[in-house]
DNA sequence: TAGGCCATCTGGTCCT
DNA sequence: AGGACCAGATGGCCTA
């Protein structure tokens, strides 16, 4: 755990004209409201640590971060969405094609993949992700 | 050493 | 009134 910041509220000299009663009673919710904000942070992260675990990775053995997390969730989230869609196009019958697609998934080429099915295309281009695109083209 | 990422504090706003 | 949420500010840590 870092260590907290000087605040205003630990200040014990502040030249407050208000009673020292309402100074205390302001500066413990402002504590309380502080140590909410820690948890609340701390659940945001855990929920973020929850979903690096669902999202795809390959390879990286550095940790995603907050921003990378969420634009890899939005990818992979897109290209299911479009497996799901095609499925339905090939009529639900062919497995072998199914299988293929979810293959891709866990391929090099997985960022080419997501960039071509992704709604957003100009998001890409700051994609820490993008340039593994370089070079590969992809049929529909 | 600069830049990226992060944790924490803080004040404002909205909601119950 | 108090809690939840948010965004800005700030400072620490790490890496290229």
């Amino acid at each position: 755990m870092k260590p907290r910041r000087p605040s205003c509220t630990d200040s014990s000299s502040d030249s407050d004209s208000r009673s020292p009663e309402k100074f205390e009673s302001a500066a413990r919710r402002r504590m309380a409201a502080n140590a909410r904000e820690r948890k609340r942070m701390q659940g945001l992260n855990t929920a973020f640590d929850r979903l690096r675990k669902v999202v795809p990775q390959w390879g990286q053995d550095k940790k995603l971060s907050k921003y990378e997390t969420l634009q890899m969730a939005l990818s992979y989230i897109m290209a299911l969405s479009r497996i799901l869609t095609d499925t339905n196009r090939h009529n639900n019958s062919d497995r072998q094609w199914l299988d293929l697609q979810f293959d891709s998934l866990q391929s090099e080429n997985y960022a080419c993949f997501m960039r071509y099915s992704s709604p957003v295309e100009n998001e890409c281009i700051h994609s820490p992700f993008s340039y593994h695109c370089e070079g590969v083209h992809i049929q529909s």
